[in-house]
DNA sequence: AACCTGACTTCGG
DNA sequence: TCCGAAGCCAGGT
């Protein structure tokens, strides 16, 4: 299938642990960059079904999205085990892991 | 088939 | 720098 949904869960999947990356750069791995949305919606429904690791997807500000704190919790709790660090302010910082398709041992 | 919704991103004030 | 509004893509009703 060439469909969006298979190549963001492919790009999702793609997500190594001890690394987040963002809605907008699943949406351009998968092809469009403006579907960040539409990513959410992906995790929501098929999280489950293709075993994504959506917990290491987050927005561009490098915080959790959820809106149920149930979730956020869980998410925070994957992340934290996966040895993510959250700031004081809980976010993560994207820079350090952050993570760079083509680029993951390649820091500077 | 048309309209609505959504775990987002980005531009403008 | 912070808050508000518009845009986008795909699935659901």
């Amino acid at each position: 299938m060439t469909t969006f949904s298979e190549r963001a869960i492919k790009a999702i999947k793609s997500v190594p642990a001890g690394k987040v990356a963002t809605y907008g750069q699943i949406a351009l791995l998968a092809g469009s960059p403006r579907a960040a949305r539409q990513i959410g919606w992906l995790l929501n429904s098929s999280s489950e079904k293709h075993s994504l690791p959506w917990h290491r997807i987050i927005n561009s500000k490098g915080q959790l999205s959820s809106n149920d704190p149930e979730f956020h919790f869980e998410q925070r709790s994957r992340l934290e085990a996966e040895g993510i660090v959250f700031s004081l302010n809980n976010t993560i910082d994207l820079k350090v892991f952050g993570w760079r398709p083509g680029n993951l041992e390649l820091e500077d």
